[in-house]
RNA sequence: GCCGACGUAGCUCAGUGGUAGAGCGGCUGUUUUGUAAACAGCGGGUCGCGGGUUCGAAUCCUGUCGUCGGCUCCA
């Protein structure tokens, strides 16, 4: 999705070389991090388990700082400015940098800017591009600048309109070189004109070669991505070297949608929403709750392998429960409404909340008796549901949901298997994104942002969590983006991160590791030496979200789901009514009970292949016939469209020599097979 | 929550002030069919919901709910 060039064998050399050929200092790490930072080029500071060299997003990253591309869209970005400044000569600029998919201006405007002033400010856009316009870079002292800035003989300078543009001169560190940039052309009357940025660079030569770009949407954005700050308007745009790649990316976007899962979700008869139920409140079709449940037993077999013990806990709790662990005070604006609990006076006696994590239940279940070193370590897993509050302008289908289920567990264990567990847990995630052909993913290891209040528990306590993390990816050799701030406020964690349809991050699998729930619960263990010890949580979810990971899974799928999760896996589509007994002799061999929902034609039959196979055991698929009295062709489309990965045709030939006309999801019409082999087929798929 | 956009039949959408439309799906009948849509007929909508403007509102204004793209956030 991304339009960065994608990872290559190129190495870090080969990288530097095309920045040198495109006359491009290399941009070091701490400068890359502060473009992230002040730019918001998505992504974080990428770190290899050596320490010494970022992921390889640095590849990708520094290429794409260091291409035509970036530039081309840098100086779109203040192309679109300088047009916008000329429409509303009052607005305020703030910040315009490239991102990944294009470009975007923070401006402040007088007045809101609506979708269709994008068209205006397009077409001066145009206009102004064909001018050839000089883009030349000046650099200057910092007072030198404030007076750029503070000039009102400047078109879009002046005091009424720095206040973003002095903010970002401050932020610019002592020695570092300060740089305009001006686009200057000359009319036919000789009138100067020009279009001054502070700006870092680098940009292209003349507005000339800015020709195929498209301005996409409207958006606020906070002022330095601070919710206490004022909102601007962000104007997002995207550009092109050619006419070519722009109609290229416009019809991805399309294409993506048609893999949204919200739009596949619908389509599949997955899941839906209701207003009347509520916001991000899905219910579970029953294809979709058959995923589900595959889904569940999978991780379910996984974890018992593993010495994970199932534990089921409530839908609500006490509202002590979340004041003792900490989470009321971080999270009570996100949780759902209270229910209090009153006496016959009208007296609240207890508070409940619907819950919106499991861990404090699993705490209780650990603290219900004496523990012994022996025990441990301790591996509750559960599939609970939890329900947060979450803001309405994020929730976003099942990707983001009011109620979701986590596939849980907490591990209790001794600070000496500390390391051992978490890798472990690792291992557990590794492979069951392996098996679900998850392998694009990136990990986060998300620490504790030291300028925030919000954490609870010790310093050392933390540092010893921290580099129990760091530690086990060193030794798995996995690597990993450091992400300060993206903690908990109990403890750091890992994260997975995987991209959706339109491009979009999203975290899906977890690991936390949790020194400070045990000590505000007082938890304990007896150690060898017979006194009481304090046990370390793991908290862990491989899916995360499992709503999320099915969304995500729809997508990259595109909704194609691999046989042994598709929630049909073989539709069996008799030729003409006299067939559908024969339909349903093969059926009740696949799925192992008798078929329900159609009524076979008594009369005609086939049937006499059921004594034949009656050896053959039964295979436990999930199976459907369409007994109806479309065409076959109908038949096909239906199946196909809804991406049943086998299809089993039969129908007069079929009846009379004891085979099925076989049709793969991918493969397409593989011809008439005896029943035995299509069996030892779907077998080898299961 | 904030900024922008959108809500018309089960689905996808057309309809910008004057009698609500199409395709698909559904139902009924005919067709009994061999690898991506048989044919015909018939149903189906308080135009998200509430208020207002107007002789008249799907259409204009306003509020509200929902959805989508962002921002912020995700224990």
């Amino acid at each position: 999705m991304a339009n960065w060039p994608r990872a290559s064998s190129r190495g870090a050399e080969a990288c530097a070389q095309a920045a040198e050929a495109t006359a491009m200092p290399i941009i070091t790490a701490p400068q890359r991090m502060e473009i992230r930072r002040n730019f918001g080029i998505p992504g974080s500071i990428m770190v290899k388990t050596d320490n010494s060299f970022p992921w390889f997003g640095r590849h990708t990253l520094m290429s794409y700082e260091a291409s035509y591309l970036y530039r081309l869209r840098h100086s779109a970005a203040h192309l679109m400015a300088q047009a916008v400044q000329e429409i509303f000569p009052k607005v305020q600029l703030a910040i315009g940098p490239p991102v990944e998919n294009g470009f975007y201006y923070d401006i402040e405007f007088p007045e809101q800017l609506r979708e269709e002033d994008l068209v205006r400010i397009e077409k001066r856009m145009k206009e102004l591009a064909k001018l050839d316009q000089r883009i030349e870079r000046m650099e200057v002292s910092r007072d030198e600048a404030k007076e750029l800035i503070l000039d009102a003989a400047i078109p879009g300078m002046g005091a009424e309109v720095a206040e973003y543009k002095l903010q970002l001169l401050d932020a610019i560190p002592g020695g570092e070189t300060i740089s305009f940039y001006d686009q200057k052309r000359t009319d036919r009357e000789g009138v100067q004109h020009r279009f001054l940025d502070l700006c870092r660079g680098p940009h292209v030569e003349t507005t000339k070669e800015i020709k195929h770009f498209k301005l996409m949407s409207i958006a606020g954005a906070y002022w330095r991505g601070n919710v206490k700050n004022k909102q601007l308007t962000r104007v997002y745009g995207t550009a092109f070297e050619t006419a070519e790649e722009l109609e290229a990316y416009l019809h991805m976007l399309e294409e993506a949608k048609k893999r949204d899962h919200r739009v596949l979700g619908k389509e599949l008869g997955l899941f839906m929403f209701s207003p009347i139920v509520g916001t991000g409140l899905a219910l579970w079709l029953p294809k979709g709750a058959i995923l589900r449940e595959t889904m569940i037993d999978f991780m379910r077999q996984e974890q018992i392998k593993k010495g994970y013990e199932p534990v089921v806990t409530p839908n609500l709790a006490s509202i002590k429960l979340y004041e003792k662990s900490g989470h009321i005070i971080n999270y009570r604006d996100k949780m759902f409404p209270f229910m209090l609990d009153t006496n016959a006076e009208g007296e609240v006696e207890d508070t409940f909340i619907l819950k919106p994590m499991n861990c404090p239940f699993h705490i209780e279940i650990y603290k219900s008796r004496l523990r012994s070193y022996r025990d441990l370590p301790v591996r509750y897993a559960e599939f609970g549901t939890v329900y947060r509050y979450e803001q309405s302008g994020e929730v976003t289908g099942i990707l983001r949901a009011r109620g979701f289920t986590q596939d849980d567990a907490h591990l209790f264990v001794t600070p000496d298997q500390l390391g051992e567990e978490f890798i472990g847990v690792v291992e557990i995630i590794q492979s069951v994104l392996g098996k679900l052909g998850l392998t694009n993913y990136r990990v986060r290891v998300g620490t504790k942002d030291p300028t925030s209040d919000k954490y609870i528990g010790h310093d050392d306590n933390w540092e010893k969590a921290t580099s129990a993390i760091i530690n086990a990816c060193e030794k798995l050799g996995l690597e990993y983006e450091l992400s300060p701030g993206d903690a908990a406020f109990y403890g750091p964690k890992l994260d997975i991160i995987i991209k959706d349809a339109l491009g979009r991050d999203w975290q899906m699998g977890t690991v936390q590791v949790d020194y400070n729930l045990p000590e505000r619960f007082d938890l304990e263990y007896i150690g060898e030496d017979s006194k009481p010890h304090r046990p370390v949580m793991i908290h862990r979810a491989p899916f995360g979200s499992l709503e999320r990971m099915i969304g995500l899974m729809t997508e990259q799928y595109a909704g194609a789901f691999p046989f042994w999760l598709a929630p049909v896996q073989v539709a069996i589509l008799p030729i003409a009514d006299r067939h559908a007994r024969y339909a349903q002799v093969i059926a009740e061999k696949l799925q192992g009970y008798p078929s329900h929902g159609y009524k076979p034609d008594a009369e005609h039959d086939g049937g006499q292949w059921a004594d034949t196979w009656a050896d053959i055991p039964a295979m436990g698929l999930r199976v459907t016939v369409d007994a109806s009295r479309e065409t076959i062709g109908k038949k096909i489309r239906e199946q196909t469209q809804m991406k049943v990965p086998v299809m089993l045709i039969v129908g007069d030939k079929d009846i009379e020599a004891g085979t099925c006309g076989v049709r793969m999801r991918e493969e397409g019409d593989l011809g008439a097979q005896p029943f035995a082999e299509v069996l030892a087929k779907l077998q080898a798929l299961a």
